[in-house]
DNA sequence: CTATGGCCCTGGTTGC
DNA sequence: TGCAACCAGGGCCATA
């Protein structure tokens, strides 16, 4: 699933193909992926504009673009489950499941999602679009002073909280349970129970899981993630947890647990991630006047 | 405020 | 062997 190491590479492999390029045609096959918008009006909206940058807020991939040299919005694509962009030959065939091509002067970007969850955005105003998000884990404002004060701020469970793309941006299943064994935390504990010197660890095991699956070009286990080179990632092979239930822990060698939080399939290690005092996952509603 | 569950989808896996 | 049922999973929405 491309959480933020996987769009991370994507936007960095793609954007020597991307910036500078003009786009002279869209297709849309299936129109859905542009949840909703007038199909005309994004053709119309994209159609001339040259790419001028390319950049990633948390998920979404981001393409300014301008008309003689202004401004001309900005396309937001979300990968979703089994997106993937490409950029191909001009008349490369056509995968079944591409979605949207967007034909450039030189090439042409294939969106490609089995799945059929991506979306892709035309807005004006993305600053707008993105405001609802949490701060970027890898950004200046995702402090662990921050993060401390953020968790006790709420009670939610630890997993679903940093799930949540308004609390941090960018993080996925995968990312979530490497990031929580890599800080020793149990899924099920409450944010607001979480102690300093914990939220700190939380804090550098985000940033560094974050920092070392980009570095290896993200994660792949199935046949969806790919490079836009169409090379797998290759951050599988150093997970601590996530999809390694029954395999020994990397630290301790008890074997790694799988469980279900909030409907997510969720993986740790029982004595590195000790579980919360009184179950934790029970809100225990106490009667009170 | 927080939690739960449905929905969108299809390819891969599991079960009979 | 063949086929149907099941499931994962990100984000969003309605409901409790």
């Amino acid at each position: 699933m491309p959480e933020l190491p996987e769009v991370e590479t994507t936007v960095r492999l793609l954007r020597p193909r991307l910036e500078g390029r003009r786009v002279v045609d869209a297709a849309v096959h299936w129109p859905r992926t542009l949840g909703g918008q007038d199909e005309a009006q994004f053709r119309a909206a994209v159609c001339g504009a040259r790419v001028a940058r390319l950049w990633r807020r948390a998920k979404f991939i981001a393409l300014d673009l301008e008309r003689r040299r202004s401004p001309a919005g900005t396309l937001l694509c979300h990968l979703r489950m089994s997106g993937r962009l490409v950029v191909e030959a001009a008349g490369a065939e056509l995968d079944p499941h591409v979605r949207v091509v967007l034909r450039l002067d030189r090439g042409a970007l294939h969106f490609n999602d089995a799945r059929k969850f991506g979306r892709f955005f035309h807005c004006a105003d993305p600053a707008a679009f993105l405001a609802a998000l949490g701060p970027e884990p890898l950004g200046a404002a995702f402090t662990a002073d921050w993060l401390a004060r953020a968790l006790r701020a709420r009670r939610r469970l630890l997993k679903p909280l940093l799930l949540d793309q308004s609390f941090v941006a960018g993080l996925g299943n995968i990312y979530v349970d490497e990031a929580l064994h890599r800080a020793g935390l149990h899924p099920l504990r409450r944010s607001d129970r979480v102690p300093r010197g914990a939220a700190r660890r939380l804090h550098a095991a985000i940033r560094a899981t974050l920092e070392a699956a980009i570095e290896r070009e993200g994660s792949s286990f199935d046949v969806f993630y790919r490079t836009p080179e169409g090379n797998p990632g290759r951050f599988q092979d150093q997970w601590l947890a996530y999809g390694r239930e029954g395999e020994p822990c990397r630290r301790c060698g008890r074997a790694i647990r799988r469980i279900v939080v909030g409907q997510r399939g969720t993986h740790l290690c029982t004595r590195c991630q000790p579980a919360p005092r009184r179950g934790g996952n029970a809100q225990r509603r106490v009667a009170s006047w």
